[in-house]
DNA sequence: GTGGTCTAGACCACT
DNA sequence: GTGGTCTAGACCACC
């Protein structure tokens, strides 16, 4: 690795969502792969600008999530099984566009004049 | 009226925000119409179970964007003019739209991989 | 409220896993009812003579597993639905016991022996 | 022999003693002899993939248990005696059966309840 | 007052 | 060196 993490420190979703945001995107891209190790707390942290606390926190969601795995004192690595993972975030996507598509047809749009207006 | 404002109480944004943009939403759907009244902060506060403070804001904010008019002791309404708010709205989800399809196009996917989905 | 939440500072579990054991299991018991306000992250932590962060950690954690809900502002509250809570708690418990039982069947012990032994 | 060591890097005991209980139970079964040669440091730190310090402070500790025996230029042995250790670990378990149990019935369920889905 | 985020830095166990 | 826990305390937005 490793891929730059991109942050925004006025943006109201917090530094450690945005970490779990660029991982995950990285995951689900393949530019991070299936065991790869990822850099320390301390390391992310440092390279970040940011309190090693805050990544730790990132870390902690996404091993809950299942993207990563932690080994104590090894390091920290992408899971073993990361395609279901993808396919998942892939999922809540689409049902998020289709949602906001429902509200524009609701506010009098046909569904081709709003993929005519995406094509662009 | 009154059409319902429906909060998320876990969401980051903030209450007044919600309430802003469900108003927002009702005027560009057209549930809410020029020159309709609405109702007058206690009452909205009271219906919703939030603070007068937080509706007071989010009043302040519709009238900044004059989406709504408080005329003094008659009350609040929704603007004479509001074809330009609508147009604000659509052209802001399209944005966020076409931004999650360049996510997914990332990931992987083709654009008509995507409309595909879409369309189910 | 308040049930006494009792730590063991020697323990290998920390700290906010035991809030969130000595909560859970309140909910389980039914001491805690549904939708019920348990303390602030402040008082909480303050009664226990513990930094608030730790509390903190303990409600996320609580709050990832549904067992309460947190209202920016207002407080924390017992889930509205807490029935599932106590079942997966239950089978979880039944599962390790299981387990403990089999490995002293292996060590040569009969089921009715132990269940003997367990009477007592 | 080697029997299978099954170590899991997520749980909060330390590898060390996860090889300690590991051992002990196999002797607790009898799949460890009294007697019998168990593997050199070097190559059960190999066989596992882990330090073979941490496998030093295990043997130690089984040592100091008197569940093997180092003999100097030979190697390592289960003990002579071990039957006294099986019976510990039996009384241990049961006990943490019996905290198990208490917690259960907290909950409401009566001792008989809990043993018939114990039996299944 | 509430919860949410973040920093700075300490100490620990394990390898 | 690694991750895991915890403290102390700051600042924020919201109500």
């Amino acid at each position: 690795m490793s891929p730059l993490i991109s942050l925004d420190y006025q943006s109201r979703t917090p530094i450690y969502e945005q970490i779990v945001n660029n991982i995950e995107k990285y995951v689900a891209v393949g530019i991070l792969k299936e065991k790869e190790q990822i850099p320390s707390i301390r390391e992310m942290a440092s390279s970040l600008g940011v309190n090693p606390n805050t990544v730790k926190k990132a870390y902690d969601i996404l091993e809950n999530k299942k993207v990563i795995q932690t080994i104590s004192t090894k390091g920290t690595f992408i899971s073993d099984d990361t395609k279901h993972t993808t396919k998942i975030k892939i999922d809540r996507e689409i049902e998020i566009i289709k949602d906001k598509i429902q509200e524009l047809m609701k506010m009098g749009m046909s569904i081709d004049e709003i993929i005519e207006r995406i094509r662009k």
